[in-house]
DNA sequence: TCTGGGGTCCTAGGACCC
DNA sequence: TCTGGGGTCCTAGGACCC
């Protein structure tokens, strides 16, 4: 039976929501009717454009371009920085809202969602649940949303991408070709700046040519990614819709550094406060760690990375951050570093790991120590109670 | 005041084993 | 004498997504 699957996405949502906040709490301008943008901390040299009003976006600013480049657009726009907490807690009224048609929903990411709804329409249409979706969305919760429709994910997500704001469109299979066919390689789903090129290069210029393209060829020269792609290009996608909860598989910090630092000492001391975060993070989910994996980026962007195995998977503060240190001690060369990174990898939950014969009385300590920490953290918030805040280096680092 | 941060998945090559 | 072949695990790097 062909499946009914929907595609939500918030129109530009970081600014969308930030701007309902902002008229919530008091203030008169609603900066999706001006030039304006969110974008990160410029004094960070995190300073790229997160998103952008639809004003702006006709001044030609697109999303992930420095600000620096969306001020020689438009000298006036307006800069925010907006507010994590603020996307997740519209994010859940969304999800909220969208629990009243199914429960068979994927939180594709803060911003978007797949739904379905094959078995939840009854007699009504795909269409009638999508526009009272949209007009719930407008009015209870005062934002716009695109909506795609199709027989499987892929397909409705394209779907939505077409025409914005604040428009439902359906691309079912007999529409392929009229609807999709047509657009260039690059608005393809998984194709991105390095592969678009080398299509370029075969003479494959949209999505329809792709499509017609020979499959073993593709296989030949991208691997699987080849497959994927031509299987796209022609609306083939047998994915389900993921709405039942999954541990996550890794959980790592990053950080752009205020300067860069070219000394080892420094960076031991910003990794101290990765693993802290990143430890904390691990316990909060009740997972634990089987590899450690430290990046680097240098003042001239060029990243690597090691990683290695932990004797006995953790998620102690100490150990995390003891096995941090040896791998970026190991990989360190001197050079001036831009971005650091912490991620504890190949995680498993805690009660599924055996229960550990080496288990020390200092690990036990360790676990103990973390625990107090934490709910101390739970308490008075996350920096009020920090190793790392000690060294006076919590300021060159942001957490939420 | 030029280029975020959090993820997932894939691949190539080396080590090691039989 | 002149160099197998399959399988698995591990690591570094890279592509892509929002």
């Amino acid at each position: 039976m062909e499946r009914q699957i929907m595609h939500i996405d918030v129109n530009n949502a970081f600014l969308s929501w930030f701007a309902i906040w902002r008229l919530k709490n008091g203030e008169e301008i609603d900066i999706r009717e001006i030039p304006s943008i969110i974008g990160g901390d410029e004094s960070r040299r995190a300073g790229i454009v997160l998103a952008k009003s639809n004003i702006a976006k006709q001044f030609g600013i697109v999303t992930g371009e420095t600000i620096f480049q969306a001020r020689k657009k438009c000298p006036n726009v307006k800069v925010f920085q907006g507010d994590y907490k603020i996307y997740r807690e519209y994010s859940d009224k969304l999800y909220k809202l969208l629990l009243d048609y199914t429960d068979k929903i994927e939180r594709y990411s803060v911003d978007e969602c797949f739904l379905d709804m094959t078995e939840y329409l009854m007699k009504s249409t795909l269409m009638d649940k999508a526009k009272e979706i949209r007009k719930r969305v407008n009015e209870e919760l005062g934002f716009t949303v695109n909506i795609g429709l199709s027989s499987n994910k892929l397909l409705a997500k394209m779907a939505s991408d077409f025409e914005k704001p604040n428009k439902i469109h359906t691309l079912y299979t007999n529409e392929i070709e009229e609807k999709m066919w047509t657009l260039p390689i690059r608005d393809l789903f998984m194709l991105g700046r390095k592969t678009v090129p080398k299509l370029y290069n075969m003479n494959i210029k949209t999505i329809g040519d792709l499509a017609k393209a020979d499959i073993e060829q593709l296989i030949n020269k991208f691997g699987k990614h080849g497959k994927i792609m031509w299987e796209y290009a022609n609306g083939i996608d047998l994915s389900d819709v993921a709405y039942k909860y999954e541990e996550p598989k890794s959980i790592g910090n990053s950080t752009t550094l205020a300067k860069d630092i070219q000394d080892l000492e420094s960076l031991n001391e910003v990794l101290l406060a990765l693993a802290e975060h990143v430890a904390y993070r691990l316990r909060k989910y009740n997972m634990i760690a089987n590899v450690i994996n430290v990046g680097l980026r240098t003042k001239d962007f060029k990243d690597f990375s090691h990683q290695g195995k932990l004797y006995i998977p953790t998620a102690n503060t100490k150990d995390i951050y003891l096995k941090s240190k040896e791998l970026l001690n190991s990989m360190y060369k001197g050079e001036a570093i831009r971005l650091i990174s912490l991620r504890a990898d190949k995680l498993i939950n805690k009660n599924e790991g055996q229960i550990s014969l080496f288990n020390t009385k200092d690990e036990k300590k360790q676990e103990k120590l973390d625990k107090t920490l934490d709910e101390l953290k739970e308490k008075y918030g996350y920096l009020s109670i920090t190793r790392a805040g000690k060294l006076g280096i919590e300021k060159n680092i942001k957490f939420k």
